[in-house]
DNA sequence: TGTTAGCACTCTATTAATTTGAGTGCTAAT
DNA sequence: ATTAGCACTCAAATTAATAGAGTGCTAACA
């Protein structure tokens, strides 16, 4: 704790020069690098107090320090809290962000309906400007509401089940029958879904309403519920999964995680989208840095066992009201955390502009 | 050329060799390997013929003999045709298969319908099995007829296209007009559409048809025209280059492919499926083993440049009448290809079996 | 004439020994 | 409290030494 200034100005400086070079820092470099002027044998002393804190440490005697967890925690939370000052006293200056907002603009228009299209394609850009490795989730449609059904008998015994959420996201599921539907009950099975089923969620669609539905349908009772199991299985199943990732391969450019086994282990991981679904959702109820949605994990805080040596900068954006998906990076513990914050905020940005809450605007 | 049998049964010691070890082939080794009792010397005598006849080589003087492209293909083609016969001969045993044949059966019961999630389990096991990396192409669907196609309004002045193709594959896509329609005029334009587009494929739907249709509908000639582009789009745009990959990081487990940063070059293809798309249309053309399907590419042969290090082996499978996708598999030169190809016949057949010709037998 | 034993030679891989240099910790002087 | 100075440490790079696998060639052999 109790860091006085002088302490947490060399911290600074030795994470700051770590992140550019990603070589241990000797207490020479920040003798000049600071405007502190201090000697080397200063800092040393200075250096060697941070290591006992914890904040540093050296991978062996006679190398210099590089930053533990702990330090890079410090130095992010410091960056966090400063950028939102900044923010406060000025709205961001945007010559910077002008590039990469057309190109992403420019996304967005080219394909507007296709939300897989663009987030795929938003998932490639993020990784090409970062250098990093990205992941994007598809907005969580269970917490969506149901806005139509329509069935549609295409075979003999087959049933088209198609479905639009709030959001206009369109789900499909084909039910095998075991007895043709005439076009009447058709028409009553369709008439008794949308009317019943209309603006509820996927979990207001439960147990009870089916035995509802299907007791009050009488003869169709056992057709009844099983349309509604397709339902509810298009809706839910596989839609809790949809992560894309782009960029698995910039891992390589980072010796340090791309030397040992790990990085396939990280590879592989991305290939396995499962895993990731616990980062993105987990961090859906923790409370990170409220305003912005953005969560920063580093080493060792990540629940992915093989991200362990890297940090996860994950961000919220709106998709539709009370839709959220999430978008994330993933870099080595020296990413430039500046870099990957405005990046995340430019696309979370304009995401929600294109479809969320800035639109009410 | 003229390799006497004496000369084919040494390479064929020495290829084998080498697919088990990875290592280079010694003479000595061949000597005891082989079941011709000769000498270490003369051994190495045929073998330096052999080197001189292009079909091994040795990765510097005094080590052992690895095989060349040209060695591998001898190989290979001596392998098909022999199994050929053998699969004349009598239907091949089943017993080895067995355990994998369950597997699959397994992945195909549980989900019918989602024939993407079937080809990507397919995957995800054809990796497992071999430990090579796989990937699998959706059924190309613009060869495939139109089966049925419905327009809904979701909101205003949005209309869902939900369109049945042949074979029951779905496709969604959402049309923004600048105007409501009504109820009278969705089921004309319904009825419209379904009249006239049933049965025909994507080929068939051309520029003619377009105007044709837009001006025997009058005043909504442009809405229709508008309708049928997105029909169009729905049906052929990303519908290419739909491949899913698995397996990826198993590459690691071969040197000669992890070692340089091939390997990052690798996943990088993979994960841009673009690149791939040339494999599996291309070698849609070519004739391969016409009876199979099968087509085999060894180093240098492959269509894709961050291949040229692999070999890689591709089969063909029926999904529906006149409906194919693609299944292949990228290692190490040196993979088992044995393997590898009752791995994919496996799996072609269960395909073909569930979906395909196999159906009606 | 085809096969084989034997030997000199080549080249990689491994291990050991040596050198270099960055960086530290500590002490004594300012 | 700061700093100069020096001895010490350790990883990384360089060089040297050694071992071993495998070849090519020659001369002998059946």
């Amino acid at each position: 704790m109790e860091l006085d200034e002088r302490k947490k100005k060399i911290l600074q400086a030795v994470i700051k020069n770590y992140l550019e070079t990603g070589e241990p820092v000797g207490s020479r470099t920040i003798s000049k690098y600071t405007d502190l002027n201090l000697s080397s044998a200063t800092i040393r002393n200075e250096m060697a107090d941070l290591e006992e804190l914890g904040y540093i440490f050296q991978p062996h005697t006679s190398a210099g320090r590089i930053p533990t967890d702990m330090g890079y925690r410090l130095y992010v939370d410091d960056m966090l809290s400063t950028r939102e000052k900044e923010l406060d006293k000025k709205d961001r200056k945007l010559d910077d962000k002008a590039e990469s907002l057309k190109t992403m603009q420019e996304i967005m228009d080219k394909r507007v309906d296709r939300i897989e299209e663009v987030l795929k394609d938003m998932a490639k850009m993020l990784a090409n400007n970062t250098n990093y490795t990205s992941l994007v989730s598809m907005p969580q449609a269970n917490k969506n509401k149901l806005k139509f059904v329509q069935l549609t008998q295409v075979d003999e015994g087959k049933l088209l089940c198609t479905i639009v959420l709030e959001g206009n996201i369109v789900k499909n599921e084909m039910i095998q029958l075991d007895r043709v539907i005439d076009q009447q009950t058709l028409l009553k099975l369709n008439l008794l879904f949308n009317n019943t089923l209309n603006g509820l969620t996927l979990q207001e669609i439960n147990f009870d309403m089916a035995a509802n539905m299907a007791d009050q349908s009488g003869e169709l009772g056992e057709l009844v519920s099983e349309i509604l199991n397709a339902i509810v299985a298009a809706i839910g199943a596989a839609d809790g999964i949809e992560i894309f990732t782009s960029g698995a391969t910039n891992i390589f450019k980072y010796p340090e995680l791309s030397g040992n086994e790990n990085a396939s282990r990280l590879i592989s991981t991305l290939e396995e989208k499962e895993m990731l679904t616990n980062l993105l959702t987990d961090s859906l109820e923790e409370i990170g840095d409220s305003t912005t949605g953005i969560q920063i994990y580093i080493g060792e805080e990540t629940p992915v066992n093989s991200m362990k040596d890297c940090s996860v900068v994950t961000a919220t954006y709106e998709f539709e009201d009370g839709v959220y998906g999430k978008i994330g990076i993933i870099g080595p513990k020296r990413m430039d955390y500046e870099k990957v914050l405005d990046a995340l905020k430019n696309v979370t940005g304009s995401l929600d502009q294109k479809f969320g809450k800035g639109k009410k605007k």
